[in-house]
DNA sequence: CATTTAGTTAACTATTTGGTTGACTTTATA
DNA sequence: TATAAAGTCAACCAAATAGTTAACTAAATG
């Protein structure tokens, strides 16, 4: 699947941060990416899936290798979402403002 | 806690993202806010009190009543945290672009 | 004062999550 | 061809999560 939920349970695991944090230098190879985690590459893989099942990632298979590349649209629709709402709060707390101001003057 | 993990964390969860939805329009009550779901209130305190647990909803006693607040800030750090990368892979996707273009033309 | 309302707390359950290990398949290489 | 490397798959486990119900506390109201 691929909606909002579903990016933010991705995003919400350290692990899986990393992963997306180390994805956005470059492709890279599972085995690589394992590497540095101190865990199974089995373990890592299965973030992976996770991040795959989300959208957040894209696995080529060249020869044995797997390589996993980052896929910014889910990204991108969590951070408009957010982006919907902060904008929305930003009003509602510059009315706040004003009419805290407005009443102190009276 | 209040990290960014937390935040997508609590996210993560269709009824949670339902509460902020709700939350966005104005403060509320405990039990006006579990009123529309299908599930008891005990539980919507729960999700409650984990988005206040990642600093996302703030709890005021007034009397018996709870009222449950909104607090956008870690909302905004998430997003800010996605726009950074996106601002990155747009770069990366334009250079891409570029340079399938360049190739093209040779 | 008796009752209702708002909510918490504790105990419990089922499912999901994050991890492990070991056996296996497939591809590359000495 | 034998072996090593990259990775999957299945079975398992412990802890966390999302929910329940029942008993309770505290505040408001007839």
């Amino acid at each position: 699947m691929n909606n909002i939920q579903h990016t933010f349970a991705a995003l919400g695991d350290q692990t899986r941060m990393a992963i997306i944090e180390r994805l956005a230098l470059n492709e890279i190879s599972l085995s690589e990416l394992a590497e540095p985690f101190a865990m199974s590459q089995t373990a890592v893989s299965k973030h992976v899936h996770v991040l795959s099942e989300a959208g957040l990632v894209e696995i080529s298979k060249r020869g044995r290798t797997r390589y996993c590349r980052l896929k910014p649209e889910p990204l991108r629709a969590a951070e408009e979402w957010l982006e919907t709402y902060q904008q929305f709060w930003s009003e509602r707390f510059e009315n706040l403002a004003t009419f805290l101001t407005k009443e102190k003057s009276e």
